[in-house]
DNA sequence: GCGACTTTGTGCATGGGTTCACAAGCAGTT
DNA sequence: AACTGCTTGTGAACCCATGCACAAAGTCGC
């Protein structure tokens, strides 16, 4: 269980999204169809990031057994403003009461049904390396709404090896095994040298969303969604603010213990059950 | 993290940084010593992400022995805009010739001290499960002026053990161990319940630089910076991305939003080649 | 039923980042 | 030496995003 070491409310260490941001609007063409859903509404790429930081919140809150949370509380558990919170949930449409706060569960259902989470995503990943095991086994994914149904590796040691409860098959059998497990993310951590090659079969195979751990950057068609996680890249710009940091503050980190101590962070609230 | 060759795409986990206010600006009282350096100026954070990208890139040039490379090959080898690039590059200063490209070996240097990788940073790391093992064994680091120098778990059965070079010491270590070894960035692979107590020893131990792979947001002092990474919030954002995808495009229009779409990833060797 | 209190939702100002377009500058050629 | 061609570097407009401050809207207590 969660430790929870509450009360330390720290106001939400600014929080820089690093985000880059991207124009996801429709560039040309006023979309053809008319208003789609709901949540289908534009909504802004670092608002979307932030969005998923706010439903793991809410799954901790579930857990622990809190009904109604207000925008500070949920706020200051994810590391941002109040403002900008209630900012990103209002691209949802109303979802608080006004002078309570917001249903935990009925925000986290609205939340997953915005991002798409209730439509069960099925993952297949490549490449059953260090990476890739951590990734097979990773318990966060089936707790949110993701289910791993296939894993891939083109070394022969490895085929047949079973990895969870799921038996590791040959790559070659990618495409027919994508379109028979109705995969809708595919996730790649291959060697970099065969990224490219693994992208270009998952496109063939009909996928339209995939997730690489390769720092290459892969090129693929433009109907497909690409994500990339290069973790030499966060260590860099860590580095980065090392040296600023260090630049800076020369002199003795104060450590800002008492620091304006934010009136209501703690989980005092009426509202709360506290198991 | 970073985009792919599409427009979309872009970036970043959750990342929490220091307090926002200014990067580096000019607040306090003139600095009594002269100008630090002149890569210390303020470099938008989004740039310092994209710069990091960048340098692999250049990495893999080098390697391929191109001397000079122009900001358009070396945009669409990075996924980014020619454009955006070379005002990015533009902050740490004029680095290219006019007419005729950036030298390779040259503008590496350049960002390598701009980010600080010149300081040959040792890192230790914070539980050795599936995914500490991947990024223990991930020779990326090394590469890029990163050194492992410690592997610290609980597990009275993972201590001990060897992994690539160096021997699993008890957490219980780490503080001493951070000030011998002089490590200057900590990461944290361990279960999220562990991840706040070690972030704690961390800092305890003088540690300004610190990379979480735990979803819950830590909680640290002003003076540290924190970056975080999720895995699963990158697989939140693609489904996201999915059902916008399958919604608005139902057909296949292939509309570049970006630029232009460069034929294959291989740099053609337009420019000088050494043999 | 009414007033006071609490918290959401949002209009607006501010700032950062991205993009466009073009002047500045260098190499090679005439 | 001047011209041509190419590429960098950047000024400026645009757009997204953040944060503030406040009105709207509901609950609680009497």
């Amino acid at each position: 269980m969660t430790e929870t070491h509450q009360t330390h409310g720290s106001v939400a260490p600014g929080v820089t999204g690093a985000v880059g941001q991207s124009m996801v609007g429709s560039p040309a063409p006023s979309v053809a169809g008319a208003a789609p859903l709901p949540e289908s509404r534009d909504i802004p790429q670092a608002t979307v990031t932030r969005l998923a930081t706010y439903l793991r919140v809410l799954g901790v809150l579930t857990e622990r057994g809190t009904i109604i949370v207000s925008s500070e509380e949920l706020a200051a558990a994810s590391g941002v403003g109040s403002a900008k919170l209630r900012k990103d949930l209002s691209f949802l449409g109303p979802n608080g009461v006004r002078g309570v706060g917001y249903d935990v569960t009925r925000l986290r259902a609205r939340i997953e049904r915005a991002l798409g989470l209730d439509r069960g995503h099925k993952v297949v990943l490549v490449g059953v390396g260090n990476l890739g095991q951590a990734l097979a086994g990773y318990g966060g994914f089936g707790r949110r709404g993701f289910s791993m149904v296939g894993l891939f590796d083109s070394d022969p040691a490895r085929v047949g090896a079973p990895v969870g409860d799921l038996t590791v098959r040959h790559v070659d059998e990618l495409e027919q095994a994508c379109a028979e497990l109705e995969a809708t993310i595919g996730v790649i951590s291959t060697p970099d040298e065969a990224a490219q090659e693994v992208a270009d079969r998952l496109v063939r195979a009909g996928l339209r969303c995939i997730l690489s751990f390769s720092p290459t950057s892969l090129d693929v068609p433009d109907h497909v969604e690409m994500r990339r996680v290069d973790l030499a890249v966060e260590m860099q710009v860590l580095s980065f603010n090392s040296a600023r940091n260090t630049e800076s503050v020369p002199t003795a980190p104060r450590v800002r213990i008492g620091h304006s101590a934010v009136p209501s962070t703690a989980p005092r609230n009426g509202s709360v059950i506290a198991p």
